[in-house]
DNA sequence: CACGAAGTACGACACACATCATACTTCCCA
DNA sequence: TGGGAAGTATGATGTGTGTCGTACTTCGTG
């Protein structure tokens, strides 16, 4: 269903912070966006972004992320993607990520 | 049940991100730790921290925090009440609460 | 001491949601 | 043009957890 490829000024706006933290609350969701994190291109294909997991269920954490302004849908080579939203993050919660990241590297 | 008036470094220590990302991502819990965070003692009695709920849910509420190692049951003058761990928090997650913080204010 | 205020413990309940299986859609490419 | 790979949609399911009511504990105060 995602219109893919939607132009970013048409992305739904970064969730407030509750639920922003609902979306990244999550073990699965949390590491698809750790991974997004910290490739320099900040965008990948879906199927890596996660492991042992139905594709279905992927499918439904990516459109929370999505619908959280976390994520944006984009083609990635020949296969859909995300790019993760990190200018548009940090204007809506600065600092944000980079301290979940952080604190995540730290624990290894 | 929880014994009151723990010592400092007998309490929980920080949950990982993602516990601690879901101890904050309840709008009940998200408002008991932002009235914390404001107040400069960073502490307060229990029912200062919510309002329109059921005291047994709020003890709930309590409960997960202080597991999350967000928090640190206190007494405040003759009841009993919490402290917002901010120095504990900062060391397992620098800049994490005040970039929540400043997100929630910017949203008003 | 007895009362009331403030929290906690426990059990019940309902709803949210993470997960899967299956079927369907797209689109690349041989 | 026909496979197959990659995602999506939908419905079923089970668990987690936020909520409440009620009963119990503590403690300060009249």
């Amino acid at each position: 269903m995602p219109p893919w490829e939607i132009p970013s000024d048409q992305l739904p706006p970064v969730a407030p912070v509750q639920k922003l933290l609902r979306a990244l609350a999550d073990p699965v969701r949390l590491e698809m966006v750790r991974r997004l994190a910290v490739d320099p291109a900040a965008e990948a294909p879906c199927s890596d972004l996660y492991e042992g997991l139905n594709k279905s269920t992927a499918t439904h954490h990516f459109k929370v992320l999505v619908e959280a302004g976390v994520l944006h849908p984009v083609m990635v080579g020949p296969s859909r993607g995300h790019r993760l939203r990190r200018s548009t993050l940090q204007e809506a919660a600065p600092g944000l990520l980079d301290a979940l990241m952080a604190a995540m590297a730290r624990e290894g």
